[in-house]
RNA sequence: GUCUCCGUAGCUCAGCUGGAUAGAGCGUCCGCCUCCUAAGCGGAAGGCCAGCGGUUCGAAUCCGCUCGGGGACGCCA
């Protein structure tokens, strides 16, 4: 039992169309098909729990009134060992089924013996499948849009490993191109003043502090020997030093956040192993591009694009653009990756239409690359926007928040909302250890269970033995079986935010577990009653724990014992 | 100007591949611990789903327009 919530939905539709196919056998509905129709969960439990719209949706093409069709559908209805009890016409004319007490069992031995497996499925059919996210200037530290991007990219590459699909991380860093050009002068000209030289830091170059320190440092550790060098020399012997140091704090500051990459990819691998004028040489062969001003530009606007762009400018150096066709050109020709997934901030929108097109142009599929675009955040504390670090002056960086705010509680607030919401960040909220910080009321939840059942232990029941002792039967009051099918739902809910792209709904999944959970324990005493339903209940409990810590491992958030 | 995201309770947001009475948290008010963690549960109040039109048995949901807000439109990355 991967999914319970589809094997359900989909023997219910063999149902419908068995009752369908008696009645038109007997003569009572037409035989002109029943169409498309969808079998849903109602909102309303009173309305079952699930219901089909079949006869509102066929009614036109049976030319015969809804609750006519549903009546004779009910007529015919054969639920037999469908796992559900009745069904029953209502309202316009909706079928409405109610599961039958097999269903619930099922779903509280299924978690108690897949464990950490529970949740996930095959439905990715091991396809090869990269989320590339967080790729930071390495010139700097990361800033607010990385804590999202990471988070996001993180959580949704665990969604899609829990869905079945072959999924590698990967960073990619520029450490080419022009603001690798900015970083070497930034460094050179703090190198040179800290040597007492009497030169100004241009506008455009980096202005943190950050430069300084890593010019000082070279100093330390190196010398001033290149004061005198060639300019060039001397710079390529400052990003020498500065970028390795750069990445590897990069690399820290993310493993502190619980990110770890399969893979950080280097630009300039690209430039230097020639795949970057292969792909050139592509798209010139295909007529995709054309020469005006002494560049070298690429047609665009014949790929969906709404504009020509550059790809090597007139003194000779490509751009970012082209370099980013090359590495596209890498993640699907040379590694073969099945699908591509990139986590951008919304700003490079402009981007995403001309990057797909040059897939296309190159002969690739550029429909195998989605960009999940990413809104940005607006940081709140008191009320009001923050923007800058109160202790730089300079934007916030990830340091700064995480300086501020636990982990756990970063890393569920950035997967709160969907992507392309735009979303506020409140220090606030973040930083409160009560039931208005989501990520405790789940925790709690944990927390509770784990409490129960050190309770049961002392009383020396036998906790472990719930998978063979227990009779799930007992579950049966209003508040376990609400439970119980929002913990059957979390297959089906991993492979939706698999296939859209969208961790909010495994965050959001939680909460409504926990809730449901937390009603549960206010109205059935676990510890107490009677040996038998005890069993069940404590069962109940550890399956609940079960799905509390798979999500929360989804999301990389810790699940405590005691709170 | 073109493209894009957003607009749902006082606040932050779900719901959006069309379905039954539009949901949750926070905030406000009122209840619930001799009993497994009250970081919890229950109840009340709170809505022109930005506006107008269209599509149809049915629209918060789909389409068009308008208004309001964020973002992008470099031989930057």
């Amino acid at each position: 039992m991967h999914d319970p919530i589809a094997k359900a939905k989909a023997t219910l539709i063999s149902a419908i169309e068995a009752a369908y196919n008696t009645a038109v056998a007997k003569g009572v509905l037409p035989n002109f098909g029943l169409g498309e129709y969808t079998v849903e969960i109602p909102a309303d439990t009173s309305h079952g729990d699930f219901a089909t719209n079949a006869a509102l949706c066929a009614a036109r093409t049976l030319k015969l009134p809804p609750q006519k069709i549903a009546a004779a559908l009910l007529d015919n209805l054969d639920l037999g060992n469908s796992g559900f009890s009745k069904a029953e016409m209502a309202g316009p004319g909706f079928l409405n089924f109610f599961l039958s007490n097999d269903y619930y069992s099922d779903v509280v031995r299924a978690v108690l013996s897949q464990k950490e497996r529970f949740g996930h499925t095959d439905f990715g059919r091991a396809e090869k499948v990269m989320v590339e996210f967080v790729s930071a200037n390495p010139t700097g530290p990361m800033h607010l849009g990385n804590a999202r991007g990471g988070a996001l990219g993180d959580c949704l590459a665990s969604i899609l490993d829990a869905a079945g699909f072959a999924v590698t991380r990967e960073f990619y860093i520029n450490d080419a191109g022009n603001q690798i050009e900015r970083f070497a002068l930034s460094l050179e000209v703090r190198f040179l003043q800290e040597l007492g030289g009497d030169v100004a830091l241009p506008e455009d170059c980096y202005q943190g502090e950050d430069i300084t320190l890593l010019a000082r440092e070279y100093i330390a550790s190196c010398g001033d020997g290149i004061k005198d060098a060639d300019s060039a020399e001397r710079k390529k012997a400052l990003v020498d030093f500065a970028l390795p140091k750069n990445i590897a704090n990069l690399k820290r500051d993310l493993l502190k956040y619980r990110i770890e990459f399969d893979i950080w990819f280097k630009e300039s691998t690209l430039h230097n192993d020639g795949t970057v004028a292969k792909v050139l040489d592509m798209l010139k062969s295909r007529g995709a591009v054309y020469e005006n001003d002494g560049a070298l530009w690429y047609k665009a606007t014949a790929y969906g694009g709404d504009k020509d762009e550059v790809l090597v400018r007139s003194n000779g150096i490509p751009t970012y653009f082209a370099a980013d066709i090359a590495y596209h050109y890498n993640k699907f020709a040379v590694r073969g990756f099945d699908r591509v997934i990139n986590v951008w901030g919304a700003d490079h929108h402009g981007h995403v239409a001309r990057l797909k097109g040059a897939m296309d142009a190159i002969g690739l599929d550029g429909s195998k690359l989605d960009i999940v675009l990413m809104q940005l955040v607006r940081l709140m504390r008191d009320g009001e926007p923050v923007r800058m670090s109160k202790r730089t002056g300079k934007a916030i960086t990830l340091t700064d928040l995480l300086d501020e705010i636990p982990i756990d509680a970063a890393r569920f607030y950035f997967n709160l909302r969907e992507p392309k919401t735009h979303c506020e960040f409140d220090l606030d909220l973040a930083v409160k250890q009560s039931s208005e910080n989501p990520v405790y009321y789940v925790q709690y939840a944990h927390a509770r269970i784990c409490s129960i059942l050190k309770a049961l232990r002392a009383d020396s029941i036998d906790v472990d033995g719930c998978l063979d002792n227990a009779d799930f039967s007992l579950l049966c009051s209003p508040d376990e079986q609400a439970l119980i099918k929002h913990i059957s739902a979390l297959p089906g809910e991993i492979i939706s935010a698999a296939t859209e792209y969208d961790p909010a709904k495994i965050t959001r999944y939680t909460i409504d577990l926990a809730t449901l959970f937390h009603k549960f324990y206010t109205n059935c005493r676990v510890k107490g009653c009677e040996l038998s339903l005890c069993t069940a209940r404590a069962a109940l409990c550890i399956a609940t724990r079960q799905v509390i810590r798979n999500c929360l491992e989804l999301l990389k958030i810790d699940a405590p014992e005691t709170m």
